[in-house]
DNA sequence: CATTTGTGACTATTTTAATGGCCATGCCGG
DNA sequence: CCGGCATGGCCATTAAAATAGTCACAAATG
């Protein structure tokens, strides 16, 4: 019935360790399910799929949720996200707007 | 029609930085959308949305999509995240495994 | 011992992802 | 220098999947 979609080792352990870290974020908290649910506004059954990692779930429920129990997604310490977006953009405009296909061929450099 | 959710700044951010990246990643790599799409095994669509930061984009997608380009999520370095995961998990292991809720009050801690 | 958490299963509804198409524009070759 | 063409952006539609909302049950906590 489901589609089956596979995905690298990485990701499937990425996205395990963070719904352990929500897990383990939670707890320190003193969170119930319910209760952290609750808060992040999702139901309980999401929440028991975020915490196994499901590979599935919005990313926006997940990371509202990891926030909420103080998971830090990309920054260690607490520094704007936005320096770092404007930074990633000012990246961006240096190259070429278009990327062109030289041939029907694949650039295969990785 | 579509329920409205609300997403914490910092959320919408991390989103946001995130679809940066890969699409930093992807021109660093000379590939069209469609180019990355294919290798993630999604469709074109799906990857503008990812490259904008939406929210509601499937996490494995997105996290998939990131490997491709060489996004980084957690370990700087190229770390196994296996141990983070046990890490993570004996952390757990040493909290009580239920939350008992003294009273139907809120834990109202941060 | 009683409570209630954690977990699984199931269903209905809402939402997503894919497909295809359209348009404007940037890149490259002539 | 200019035009062709492919890329990127966006929209509508539809099949497919996720989410929310139940219920029940075992087990651990206090």
């Amino acid at each position: 019935m489901s589609k089956h979609r596979t995905y690298s080792k990485h990701t499937l352990e990425a996205a395990v360790l963070l719904g352990e870290q929500i897990r383990l974020g939670r707890k320190q908290h003193k969170w119930t399910e319910q209760n952290l649910a609750d808060r992040a506004g999702i139901s309980r059954a999401t929440l028991q799929k975020i915490e196994k990692g499901a590979t599935t779930c919005a990313i926006g429920l997940v990371f509202e949720t990891a926030m909420l129990v103080g998971v830090n997604l990309f920054n260690k310490d607490n520094s704007p996200l936005k320096n770092n977006i404007e930074r990633v953009r000012d990246k961006i405009s240096l190259l070429p707007q278009r990327i062109q296909i030289s041939t029907g061929k694949v650039d295969d450099d990785f």
